[in-house]
DNA sequence: TGATCTTTGGTGACTTGGTCACCAAACTTG
DNA sequence: CAAGTTTGGTGACCAAGTCACCAAAGATCA
């Protein structure tokens, strides 16, 4: 009972048994291989999912055809934006893409609703999870208008770096992840290089002097 | 009983009478002058508004003092990311000012919750509310990465404009609506008035030429 | 094993937009 | 009306996005 999916959830470990009950027995745990479109424009979302497993990339597709990253969905967090329009009706205008194999509880909106009615805690653990989104978007605007861009590209390759200190995406990935060009990508990762801070191969950047790209971040957030 | 503030709100026609009692005995009308600050961070937000009359104006003040410009909540709407804060006792990064003088509905957290955990219909209208300025958002990131400034400008400019298709605002108040300097904004309306679209004075730009402007605006939207 | 195709990255020229420094004109206040 | 404040204008410069094009690295397949 203690090792129960919900307990990896902060929110939800305050639940009472009989609604913990209810919300086991009303979803399902479900994986998708990476890749897989999870939502997306047009279709309505039938489910709220709970990520237990891997990432998903949630990105906006503008009428012009090119894509704006907007947040990534860790384990431990939700997909909760899309339970807005899934009780709202309405079409969502992004879409979400496993980014890595997903493993998921999938509470479909009968129960979702039910939950958000009766249990106090249910309620407040979505409205968290909103919170914290919306606050990722005001963010993200913040940061689109006010900083530069090899601040943002030295901080998110910092973020995207595995356990070797290599990030895997290609300069045209990293472009749409912050809005901007492939070879705005290409000149700053040049800059970087040249500097020391990186050695780039086909796809992949290694990440070789972690505190330079450290020391640009911060200088950028310390003009106080 | 028809005519109560109620029937103002699309979603809110259909509560049932006893939730409609509920919801005008636990909430008040307020007024406020134009100017006041209604939320701003570090403040806890206790009530949702629901606008009666008037505007205000949300933004996004960054750490280095500069501010983004949001959303903009009209009479017939309501503040309500405000409450995902409200419930999940955080704090909100936004503040928002009464650009008029306002008239609204103020329901407190205690009434709110009470109504999300009994009543259907207002939880769709709470979530619909969200959905609608969620997508807004998605559009604004859009927007600021892909939209020229001039065409971002005389949209803004039409939408800004009263009945006598006067816009009351100086070159800085539109910078930070658009996320940009004031002399960008003088530079692209120096354009306009050279153009015939616009004539300037001092704190007002007056639209001559509406179909130049909505020219512009519609060639963007029409690359397929 | 090459020949060809596709994906990825590099580059120069140019345009747009943002920053800085500074000034001038228009209002406001005493 | 004099002095201060707000608003708008301008040139020089830098950062970033666009366009056109090319070259190198992999992938595919006869």
């Amino acid at each position: 009972m203690a090792d129960t999916w919900i307990n990896k959830f902060k929110g939800l470990s305050r639940l009472p048994a009989d609604i913990r009950a209810e919300l086991e027995a009303g979803s399902q745990i479900v994986s998708v291989p990476s890749g897989t479109e999870i939502f997306s424009p047009g279709q309505t979302a039938d489910n709220l999912w709970l990520l237990l497993d891997g990432t998903v990339k949630v990105q906006q597709k503008s009428e012009t055809g090119r894509e704006v990253f907007l947040y990534r969905v860790h384990a431990g967090e939700s997909c909760v934006l899309t339970t807005a329009c899934m009780l709202a009706f309405e079409d969502y205008s992004a879409e979400g893409t496993a980014e890595t194999d997903v493993k998921a509880v999938a509470i479909p909106r009968k129960t979702f609703d039910d939950l958000v009615a009766k249990s106090p805690v249910f309620r407040e653990f979505v409205f968290t999870a909103y919170s914290r989104r919306i606050t990722d978007l005001f963010t993200l605007i913040d940061d689109i208008v006010f900083q530069r861009m090899d601040v943002r590209l030295a901080s998110r390759l910092l973020e995207l770096a595995d356990e070797d200190n290599v990030v895997h995406a290609t300069h045209a990935v990293l472009g749409t992840e912050l809005g901007t060009a492939r070879e705005v990508i290409s000149r700053t990762l040049s800059e970087f290089q040249r500097r020391g801070w990186v050695e780039q191969s086909r796809g992949e950047v290694r990440l070789i002097n972690k505190d330079g790209l450290e020391r640009l971040v911060k200088s950028s957030s310390a003009h106080l």
